[in-house]
DNA sequence: TTGTACGCGTTATCAA
DNA sequence: TTGATAACGCGTACAA
């Protein structure tokens, strides 16, 4: 048995094609009489249109395309469950697609996305300039592009991320109100929000008068958890073991400040009393860590709800737009165990 | 601009749209120099094919739906993983829908991907007999599918998912060689895999000759995580401080297991002195945790790869297939410091 | 109120 | 080697 369309059920109910049609989209053209008939034998059949010829027909196919870097992360996950909370009671559906952090995979992504007719596409870009080519390409289709999280992608569009710098800053401050001095930075390289990052952490050693000290800024490279972990067990070793010069750690992402704690667990330093430790960081389990971990939480779920109803808003936007806004949501600082 | 077609590269190179769409599958019918003009034309002017229309005609979308419970969940996106993973070289693309957990959602996330017309289906369903009819029309309709994690499924299908039995046992044996005797299962209410875990953790008792205490055996609801919380709290209070009949804890699911340790963190009950841990958990900073929480790690990428070959291969069979296998992968004990 | 005819963009068959 | 034509399933202007 193949699947049923309006062809099978106008040839058993010895009607029209369209005249079935009309009745299942509930027309005015159509009796009372037919309607009930077809929609009951629709039922009863457990017919579904075809969304394919449907949306061919009509040049609309109601989904929405998203390109993420990597599912498995918390913080990307987080925004997933917004992005469907914002469009479930919408007629949209949605497509994930992962780059995994590789331009040449994100082009694959925006092509696929494309042909399979995408009315819109949200994306949180690899780099600052990746794809910009392709992305304008969409935009000139009128196929409305917002872009999340990397909000410092060079596109002239719609954006929804967070304010890093002051999310940085806070942190920073915030253990300087600890009586912490020598802090040291961990970023990610080539992480296009670390730049941010960094300039609210030196914006708040600034502040407090502190100098900064570039050694105590330290740049990891993501090409594997190993790379990072011995990169990040390495510079402990040596300022803190070796040179005693570090009373606190800020990690700049995620995955950055969960590793770091690990290692520090690793080698038997105390959190917080030898080292306090504070990060970005959206893991739910931070308050189930021991010592629970203070974070610099990002609004996810917002971020996710957020860009889609911009997106379909522009896409139900019948002229052009030309002015685009840039959002920054505010990060919130939860301070736990880890940096008291 | 809207999108380039077959047709208006056929009216700008005055050649017919058939000898394009041949040209551009590089078809033998056509000379050389034909390809290479239409070839170069379509890159220049970055020609994307419509795959609603192709997939219209051909009646077949080259597409795979699956449908999981909640997508910021550590395992059920390593699982995602492992289905990208395997897709990747494959002419499939992967579109995700969640069921939060609710039959009905997961009903019209099957009829969505339905009348998208997905070639196959993967999910890992709601509870063992949820959708049931639905799944089997589209097996019916010739769209094979797959369950995956909770393949205690009703459905004759093939399934792909962890020894839940062996993997409690397992565990529970391991406390039990490090001389608890009083071990606590907590688990959850409507859980599939819950009933397995159970008889593992059941059997491994019986083995030790370690009589099973039904107080001893703890379903929490999941309708919030502050339930599950005040429920999990509640009864180490009851069991561990009133009553000082618990020397370890067992936990059923990634999200028991580490709400748990944050639990006895905030009692500041001392872990694996007083307590010992041990529990289902995927979640990538067991070794970052103080202490280093020891797991039952499921194979989750593999889960999803394997999940996925077999979907492809079902759908690819010419001939209708009546003999479905269930493939139980083994868990993974991971012996760290929470329960030695 | 119902039916006919056409087109969305593609592929496939067959004729030129 | 190329092109005309039909068809996939649906929606809609127009005719009946």
């Amino acid at each position: 048995m193949s699947r049923t369309t309006l062809k099978d059920i106008a040839l058993e109910l010895n009607i029209s094609v369209s005249t079935v049609s009309k009745a299942l989209s509930d027309s005015y053209e159509i009796s009372e009489a037919t309607k009930k008939t077809v929609q009951e034998y629709a039922k009863k059949h457990n017919f579904h249109p075809n969304k394919l010829a449907r949306s061919l027909k009509i040049g609309k196919s109601n989904t929405i395309g998203v390109i993420v870097s990597n599912i498995s992360n918390t913080f990307v996950s987080q925004i997933l469950d917004g992005i469907q909370i914002a469009s479930q009671q919408t007629i949209y559906d949605i497509i994930f697609m992962q780059s995994r952090e590789d331009e040449r995979i994100e082009k694959n992504c925006i092509d696929v996305l494309r042909m399979r007719g995408i009315d819109g596409l949200m994306i949180a870009p690899v780099s600052s300039g990746s794809n910009i080519e392709e992305l304008k390409e969409l935009i000139k289709a009128r196929i409305p592009v917002v872009i999340f999280d990397r909000i410092n992608h060079k596109l002239d569009t719609f954006k929804v991320g967070v304010n890093n710098f002051k999310g940085a800053y806070d942190a920073t401050q915030h253990l300087i109100q600890q009586g912490k001095r020598n802090i040291l930075h961990i970023t990610g390289k080539n992480l296009g929000v670390a730049e941010e990052r960094l300039n609210g952490f030196k914006a708040a050693l600034s502040d407090a008068n502190i100098p900064f000290d570039e050694k105590h800024y330290i740049e990891c490279g993501f090409n594997s958890t190993v790379d990072l972990d011995s990169r990040i067990k390495e510079i402990i070793i040596k300022e803190f073991i070796d040179h005693k010069n570090i009373d606190a750690i800020f990690g700049a992402t995620d995955v950055i400040t969960t590793r770091t704690l690990g290692i520090l667990a690793e080698l038997q330093i105390e959190v917080p009393t030898e080292v306090a430790v504070i990060g970005f960081s959206n893991t739910q389990i931070a308050a189930s860590l021991n010592p629970a971990l203070s974070t610099v939480v990002q609004p996810a779920t917002e971020i996710g709800e957020i860009a889609t109803k911009k997106l379909i808003d522009t896409i139900n936007q019948t002229r052009p737009i030309h002015e685009f806004e840039t959002i920054e949501l505010p990060t919130q600082l939860i301070v736990r165990k880890s940096s008291l």
